[in-house]
DNA sequence: CACTTGACCTGTCCGC
DNA sequence: TGCGGACAGGTCAAGT
């Protein structure tokens, strides 16, 4: 589900809803989606209070003061949804939410948490992590071994970094020189955070189409995905992700981007940029979207190299 | 080693 | 309306 800017919105959210609050229970139901043991949760999550919300990739970072820290990936379905205690549809208005009671019957975790307010007076929330295909998952684990996990030492650069250029970008891209540039692109270890919505966007903007093997690819045509990529993404962040069907951010409510987007979900209807019509088709084992004019499928194409 | 495919799950949609 | 199959935002392990 979540690519890189629904896990940014969700962490902008939980950023200013969270901390401040000490987790004081926590239920769940399916083993999967939280491994830890009864003992460590007791130990280093109840009574610990929430001090901030970091993303990396597409995993949401919640650091606690008890020296150990939540990590959570999404996965497909997952959602991470924030409820102040008594409220029935989150903050936002009722219609721009997708979900109404929770828990319901996808809720894997539920966090109850207390915050003080002004003396004897708490203020009680629950976080609900909402997983339909159990995919996702929750770690509690201690904050010092989090840069150690195997993901965080293999995962490539976050593509929205000031530090990272085009440069960069080209270099990694051809570490998977011999594959087509939209394997490329979901290759977490090439780049952070890119799934298949912005993978179709981004290569839409560039012109490309998304079978073209990497090696054959011009530095110009590089040089403009990079641009086209950042651009996507930050769109998407500013209209707070991508609502397909199961993503709302930390207050249950929809993104926006779908309705900006160009080609994703939307074969049969006019290309915006040469009116020709949107084609969906398979790549890299997974459903891809393209304009068959402006993204012509060229001779380095992955599958007439078969 | 580089690369591709199947598995992990539930739910929905589409064709027969 | 029922049933089987394909498919859905991601990542691993196992296969070629």
């Amino acid at each position: 589900m979540p690519e890189l800017p629904e896990v940014e919105t969700i962490r902008i959210g939980l950023s200013k809803l969270l901390p401040g609050y000490k987790v004081t229970k926590v239920k769940h139901d399916w083993p999967k989606s939280f491994p830890n043991s009864p003992a460590d949760v007791k130990a280093f999550l109840i009574g610990a209070n929430i001090k901030q919300v970091k993303r990396r990739a597409k995993v949401l970072i919640i650091e606690l003061d008890s020296s150990y820290t939540l990590l959570i990936h999404l996965k497909m379905t997952g959602q991470l949804v924030f409820r102040g205690k008594n409220e029935k549809f989150g903050a936002g208005h009722p219609s721009q939410s997708l979900i109404g009671k929770l828990p319901d019957k996808s809720t894997r975790v539920t966090f109850n948490l207390e915050k003080v307010v002004i003396g004897p007076t708490y203020h009680k929330a629950e976080l609900f992590f909402n997983d339909q295909r159990k995919f996702g998952w929750v770690r509690l684990m201690p904050t010092v071994e989090v840069p150690n996990i195997d993901f965080f030492k293999s995962v490539g650069p976050e593509p929205l970094e000031a530090s990272f250029t085009a440069i960069d970008f080209r270099t990694r891209l051809l570490k998977r020189s011999n594959t087509s540039i939209k394997a490329a692109l979901l290759d977490q270890t090439v780049i952070a955070g890119v799934g298949n919505i912005y993978a179709d966007e981004s290569l839409w903007g560039a012109k490309i189409h998304p079978a073209t093997v990497v090696k054959y690819i011009s530095t110009v045509k590089i040089n403009k995905l990079f641009q086209e990529l950042q651009f996507v993404l930050r769109l998407s962040i500013e209209k707070g992700g991508s609502t397909n069907k199961n993503y709302v951010d930390a207050e249950g409510k929809k993104g926006s981007y779908m309705s900006f987007a160009r080609v994703f979900r939307r074969e049969g209807q006019a290309c915006p940029r040469c009116g020709t019509v949107i084609i969906k088709t398979r790549v890299a084992g997974r459903g891809t979207h393209l304009c068959p004019h402006c993204q012509k499928q060229p001779r380095t194409a992955k599958w007439l190299q078969l």
